[in-house]
DNA sequence: GATTGTGAAGCCCTTCACAGCA
DNA sequence: TGCTGTGAAGGGCTTCACAATC
């Protein structure tokens, strides 16, 4: 996941798991699916496959919100796709406003997927005020000046910030101070809240790297190789493994060989 | 979590479980701030502070790799960057290719926490004719014509997607036929893939909705209210409730008191 | 004295398997 | 008969707490 909770990390909201929660908004979009093609009711097989989850999960994950399926038939699309929505809170607007517009502030600007869910960018802010009164997505950015300004006016409770890493700290706490109270954080930067603030993070280059690693024993693998100890070594390109400080004859009980010395291929 | 695993879900690699995987990019970044700060050793409890976790779990990660601290004293910054990033595979080059350069292609063709891991953006690939040459980050943009010459030229395994929904799934099969085994999908659908290929999801929109979930919790409690059925009903902004399908006078056993018929404020 | 490394306990989540119901 | 809803079992992750080590 590309994600972490800081805010009440382990602690079922109302019963309903986190990992549930997590999973709704999958169901909501491929029940809207369902929707949009007319389809009147959908089996938990069904709905699981075009979730991408398998059903035993699904009936539940479903079990939390009530009783909504019907034995012998399945779910009502309709039905369901209102009690989700409901359950998440999305039959309310939600003003969001987005700081730092770069090119992934404009990105999540256009992003079609925030109207369509309950969500309202009621504003976009830069520090740069060349960019003030510019319209991006057709909405005029407006300067970090006027920021707590936005927020009071608009009744926002949740913020965006895709700055720099460097600006993310000081601009979350000046939406907290300002009364936001959830935050999607794109800055690569670990934010310190007060309690009761939520923030959930996405790191574009935590998700790549999961993936190298993954990659990484495949590759490994494929040569007949255990995994990446029998990759690594000092390379062309890579800087040479540095020593062990304080090394003794006992010490590095790795759950493999020790460091070799060679890179194959 | 913004994420989600499709391939290898609860299987353990090599012995290191996937939580600790998803972890191990976060300490990264945080031995990366010290080792630059030129810190020659820090503890699990400062680096576990750094990183955004507790220390417990810190230990326990570090102990699936090996025993690479010191006891009494702690880990030695530049050894772990080694061993972290050597586990990680990020001491060879990755190539990797964007296809879809719009707001958001354009975004992660820009983004510097690439190139500083490992990776390499090899090319943007673009379905519109008149972004073909196009520079984008110093890049020139590429036609989807040429995927599959760009793929084996460049022995590229990780491709990211960043088109519209209704491309990705063929976009996700041209890649996967041409050799791609890892994807990072930024388009919201769920793509199908063939086993030994990895797919990780990174989506906007359901982010905003489980903050949404958690934020309409507070509001609730906020009013002394309980939770979400205290909040909801027909609004003046959202669609009635739809009547519940087949409804008899036994059904509906939901975990609370039935729905409401009137908004509160 | 300080801090790591790790068995053990507990918790949460997933999966199974089937009773219950339309 | 078909499919949901759910107790129970199983597995993985987190947290605790302390022995081992420097």
């Amino acid at each position: 996941m590309a994600t972490g909770r800081t805010h009440r990390p382990a602690t079922r909201s109302r019963g309903i798991p986190e990992a549930t929660v997590a999973r709704l908004p999958l169901y909501l979009r491929a029940l809207t699916a369902l929707s949009e093609r007319s389809v009147p009711t959908v089996s938990s097989e069904e709905l699981a496959a075009a979730a991408g989850v398998n059903s035993a999960k699904l009936r539940k994950d479903f079990s939390y919100l009530g009783s909504y399926g019907t034995r012998g038939v399945g779910y009502d699309v309709e039905y369901l796709v209102y009690q989700i929505s409901r359950e998440l809170g999305l039959t309310q607007d939600w003003p969001v406003v987005i700081v730092g517009i770069g090119n992934l502030g404009a990105a999540l600007a256009n992003y079609g997927g925030f109207a369509s869910r309950g969500f309202r960018v009621a504003a976009l802010i830069d520090a740069d005020p060349a960019m003030a009164g510019k319209p991006v997505a057709g909405i005029p950015v407006q300067h970090t000046d006027e920021l707590e300004q936005i927020i009071g006016d608009n009744g926002v409770s949740i913020g965006v910030i895709a700055t720099p890493a460097g600006a993310a700290q000081q601009v979350c706490d000046r939406l907290v101070a300002a009364g936001v109270t959830s935050i999607l954080n794109f800055a690569p930067t670990v934010l310190t809240v007060p309690d009761g603030v939520d923030v959930r993070k996405v790191d574009l280059s935590i998700e790549l790297q999961i993936l190298a690693f993954h990659e990484q024993r495949k590759a490994g693998e494929e040569t007949g190789q255990a995994g990446p100890e029998a990759m690594e070594g000092p390379e062309d390109t890579a800087p040479a493994s540095p020593a062990r400080p304080t090394a003794t004859a006992t010490d590095r009980k790795g759950p493999d060989g020790d460091v070799p010395a060679v890179m194959p291929a």
